[in-house]
DNA sequence: TAAATTTTGTTGCATTTACAGCAATAATAA
DNA sequence: TTATTATTGCTGTAAATGCAACAAAATTTA
């Protein structure tokens, strides 16, 4: 049952490209939409945490957060007992555009979900969940420099 | 159920990102194995229905081909009675690498479904395809500039 | 048939992506 | 406490990505 994996890459390109180019009218470009989601969501998260959430690589993460910042949807605040973390939270511009992603990102949902019942949407969800799992922890190890045999 | 749409996104991510560390090794940078696959899966398949295949932007094909034909994993080839287009075929060296590819993608795909059944899997995979049916359609009209309203 | 449109392939350019490698702080071990 | 290791953030560089815009052939329409 080899092409699960195509199904979901597939599915996750176009979607992204979806997105990338709808958001161009928010002034969002490639990717940062993504960070822009979590940020609101998740207020005070580290970039460091927020690359491992998305699965993308650190220093791509930095200059996507970079750029946030410099646009003004994000701010970082220094954390008073570690000097070393910065803190991220949306800006006013930022609260203003979630909004617009959520209403875009639940419109794509709906429209990816067409035929498909509540329940079968949920088995969907629990599945996605599994493999997510199991492949995060293939992927932190590959990442740090693990080799996988097979 | 809107959480489906990430939990597809953090997958795809991951294994990209898995696949593309691995395939350093056979000299094939970001994104060429997914080609290179294809190209041996169905040989004489033109780039345009590639970019579609795969949901990439045409531009993007073409460089990444453009680049395995002259690392020689693929051949273009003139059609006899169609002067516009170009049939892709792998090469010997091509061929040789295919069953490498393989064998990462099934092994992913073993750990992907670590703890999942049969039915499950199949269960997975045919509702993926039905979410990649809707979201198809919906990519095409996107990357030929009509606009979605919700 | 001739004109208009679509398909297919390219290149220029700006941007994102990610690997290396660095620095600074924090956490852990000796 | 001091030394070692891990975490977090950053920049340089090389490469992929994708939009715009073009050209040429094929297909459709008038």
């Amino acid at each position: 049952m080899r092409e699960i994996l195509r199904e979901v890459g597939m599915i996750a390109r176009a979607l992204d490209s979806i997105s990338n180019i709808e958001f161009k009218e928010l002034e969002l470009t490639k990717g940062q939409y993504l960070y822009l989601v979590r940020i609101f969501e998740h207020p005070g998260i580290i970039q460091e945490k927020l690359a491992e959430m998305i699965k993308v690589d650190r220093t791509t993460a930095a200059r996507a957060i970079q750029k946030l910042e410099i646009q003004g949807f994000i701010e970082k605040k220094d954390d008073e007992s570690n000097k070393k973390i910065k803190r991220l939270f949306t800006t006013e511009k930022g609260k203003l555009a979630y909004p617009f992603l959520k209403r875009e990102g639940d419109h794509s949902n709906s429209v990816a979900l067409a035929g498909i019942t509540e329940e079968e949407a949920e088995t969907l969800f629990q599945l996605l969940q599994r493999v997510r799992k199991n492949i995060e922890v293939e992927w932190d190890s590959v990442k740090k420099g693990n080799k996988r045999d097979y």
